[in-house]
DNA sequence: GTAGACCTTCCAGTACGCTGGAAGGTCAAG
DNA sequence: CTTGACCTTCCAGCGTACTGGAAGGTCTAC
């Protein structure tokens, strides 16, 4: 199976599987008299574990790691259980630094539908990101 | 104001000063006789503008872009509602697509706790990640 | 005059997963 | 023989926000 088969049938591109082999995660199939590439049956399940793979937020690197543990005759079970547990970690820590900015925006949102232009002065930037310190009344503080 | 100086007032490290001068979001400053940058205190001002659109989850383009409007004298308001309102559509997006790949990881968490490795074929990569077609029982279908 | 702190410019590299393009070889059909 | 689809290699670039380092200039203190 040459390289455009092969990247029919993953749905992947020639291009993409050129660089996975360079990237470690194919092995360098035998070649043709001609020089192309001659994929064997078993690449495309390679493949579509690295697609698996990819579709659970690992990376190339992990997955070339898990790829590597496999490739040496040992089940990689270990392994990939750690991976797994490492990137749901990962993930709960992504979704909390969104919600972080998330409430940041919405602040910045509720003050824009607040902020009228035209008493903007100039020498601030922009009042709905960076607000003057004090612009209420001068009454809010005692003293 | 040197280079050195504002960055220490502003808590960002001097080469990321002559960056933000690169990247068209500081102007140039004028120089001392001996080619030293000499910032005016309004400096201070906007990089901490920067800090705080950047905080919010604006990209130095955008923020660029807000900079630019204001500098040409005009008020960025309505600009700036929309780009808040991009990130926060944005936000909504990414967080759908965490929760989506927390799943799929929970999936195999699950699967990996489940998993003898000492049944594992030499034919497959890896049984958690991409798990054989049917290995149940062979009832599970009628027929 | 010399050490040392600070500044300058310019170039290159980081991570990530590809993607584009140039220049050329292979193979089957007409 | 030529066309055209497909393949090869190699090099470069994307976007993001810096960071590192080399090679050299400036300024102050001793």
């Amino acid at each position: 199976m040459r390289t455009g088969e092969l990247a029919a049938t993953s749905g992947l591109t020639a291009k993409t599987i050129r660089f996975y082999e360079q990237a470690g995660l194919l092995p360098e199939p035998p070649r043709t008299q001609g020089g192309y590439r001659d994929y064997p049956p078993e690449a495309a399940h390679r493949l579509a574990f690295i697609r698996e793979a990819q579709s659970a937020g690992l990376t190339l690197a992990e997955i070339r790691s898990v790829l590597v543990v496999r490739d040496s005759g040992e089940t990689p079970c270990v392994h990939v259980a750690y991976l797994i547990e490492q990137h749901l970690a990962d993930i709960e820590r992504r979704m909390a630094e969104l919600r972080t900015t998330r409430t940041v925006l919405r602040t910045l949102a509720q003050r824009a539908a607040a902020t009228d232009p035209s008493t903007c002065s100039e020498a601030e930037i922009c009042r709905i990101i960076n607000p003057p310190p004090q612009v209420t009344d001068g009454l809010s503080r005692p003293g």
